[in-house]
RNA sequence: GGCCACGUGGCGGAGUGGUUACGUAGCGGACUGCAAAUCCGCGUACCCGAGUUCGAUUCUCGGCGUGGCCUCCA
């Protein structure tokens, strides 16, 4: 099957061709950790976690290798901890903020049905590679010292600006900023910065004595070289990131090491709204995952909700994140759900038309219009939704335990209580006594359990949802 | 101001130069003692204007609207 995804680098829908097969490498931007993840946030992480499955199934699980970073050195983190332990030292404080941060975050995503990229590297521990990084552009010209600031000269760079197609001229043209006096071009950006004394600091790149931190790009030129090498396949995040880091980073690696590409093929998920209006802490309607998962408009939501109200959307489009679009996913998902109530899934098979979708630029929606198609092989629905991430295996504890004749107490308590209720039901409608047999079954709903008399006379019953 | 994306039925949303998915909501029906679940049927949409064309929702140009980037941001 071909894989065709859209790159931003030539606007462009085109076939995917992995530079090496055996090795599919794909690079996603991940958190500043310094806050609870918000929802906006969680797009990109949930829409890379479907492409990370697609590529999985089409190459091999071990021949892909996601790699998404954690933030952990930025401004937003210093202020966040000197707020929320002024008293302890602020490295000290700058730790608590970041660990508690990565823990929710990981929790958060977990419950979307997300994944784990296969490395999650931390900026912190690639201080080393970035100042390896800056040390080659200083050398080869790329790159300037200046009143203890490194700052990528963009000038040098012949199609600087190709990623976002902006021409040089255009963005001086646009320039609102006030540059700063060390700048020899107004669109020159930092590589490396000096910090203060009570600032995080490590020893500078290019002689310069005083410590210093890392600008805001280098970060990912240094973590996707690490591990991915000079040069991969695909290179991921919001489309806010296409200017300036993103054309940053391109302009970072490539002069570093020489070559044409950073990566082959860049994609970018667009932007999401809330109720029709842009998210934003000012407006306060600003949604984090966990508010989601808790309480939102009322109540919470599951993940695999979410993840299906994220996925109706294709990742290019914009996406308004409503109540309603909450609501028709949580009835969607309790009709697959139901669908696959008694569905084993290692009896199933990956739904063709699904996997089709996919590969032709992650039509998620109609991926799913795939998978909730009337007359679907429950097993095969049980087995394309495990892939998808919207079921867990736990879904179908029961069903395997059940075909397997494995029960608990419990289960065998409520079989033991329902069925006699059951019973009791049918012997009262043998009677044509509908009071009681309608008494009964409100008494079974009031413990949880649904009714159903079947067409062939039967009566069944199962846990509500 | 510069650059860019998007605009489809009540809602969500795919797709296509001609035959107009699918889901959800609604309505009608089958099945039921009544329910639940399931199944069947119905609705006939493509921002506005001009152009290309035998024919445009689909291509081109212009307009309007919404949003994004140009400054930290998914």
């Amino acid at each position: 099957m071909e894989l065709r995804l859209f790159n931003t680098l030539t606007k462009e829908k085109e076939p995917f061709a992995p530079l090496d097969p055996a090795r599919v490498r794909m690079y996603v931007c991940g958190p500043t950790v310094y806050d609870f993840a918000h929802i906006g946030n969680a797009r990109p992480v949930i829409v890379f976690d479907v492409l990370y499955r697609l590529l999985r199934h089409l190459y091999g699980e071990g021949k892909v290798k996601y790699v998404r970073n954690i933030t952990d050195v930025d401004d937003k983190i210093n202020a966040r901890a000197a707020e929320e332990y002024p008293k302890l030292p602020l490295n000290e404080a700058i730790r608590l903020v970041t660990e508690k941060t990565e823990k929710q975050f990981h929790e958060d995503v977990d419950a979307l049905g997300c994944l784990r990229p296969d490395v999650e590297p931390r900026a912190t521990e690639h201080i080393g590679e970035m100042r390896d990084l800056i040390e080659r552009l200083v050398k080869s010209g790329f790159a300037y010292v200046e009143q203890e600031h490194v700052l990528f000269e963009v000038g040098k760079m012949s199609d600087y600006g190709k990623l976002a197609r902006r021409s040089l001229d255009e963005m001086e043209a646009g320039a609102r900023v006030e540059v700063a006096p060390y700048k020899r071009n107004p669109m020159d950006f930092v590589l490396w910065k000096p910090s203060k004394p009570n600032e995080p600091g490590w020893p500078s790149p290019s002689g310069i004595k005083t410590p210093g931190r890392p600008g805001w790009h280098i970060e990912c030129s240094a973590m996707s070289w690490k591990h991915l090498g000079e040069t991969f396949d695909i290179h991921g995040g919001g489309i806010d990131l296409v200017f300036p880091h993103h054309e940053n980073e391109i302009a970072q690696s490539r002069c570093s090491f020489h070559t044409p590409i950073m990566a082959k093929t860049w994609m970018h998920n667009g932007f999401l709204q809330v109720e029709g209006e842009k998210m934003s802490k000012s407006l306060g309607n600003f949604v984090t995952i966990r508010e989601l998962l808790t309480d939102w408009k009322g109540r919470g939501w599951p993940g695999s909700v979410v993840r299906l109200a994220m996925l109706k959307t294709h990742y290019r489009q914009p996406l308004d994140w409503t109540t309603d679009r909450l609501v028709e996913s949580d009835v969607q998902m309790g009709v697959l759900k139901n669908t696959v109530r008694i569905a084993n899934p290692d009896r199933g098979a990956i739904i063709p038309e699904v996997v089709a979708a996919l590969a032709d630029d992650l039509n998620s929606h109609l991926a799913l219009s795939a998978l909730m198609k009337r007359g679907n092989d429950s097993n095969d629905v049980a087995k394309t939704g495990l892939w998808l991430g919207l079921f867990k295996e736990e879904d179908f504890k029961i069903g395997r335990d059940h075909a397997a004749g494995i029960k608990t107490a419990v289960q065998e308590a409520l079989e033991k209580v329902a069925s006699d209720l059951v019973d009791a039901r049918n012997a009262a409608r043998a009677n044509k006594d509908w009071k009681e047999s309608d008494r009964i079954r409100d008494e079974l709903k009031a413990m949880g359990v649904v009714i159903k008399d079947n067409k062939d006379g039967t009566t069944t019953w199962e846990i509500a949802r």
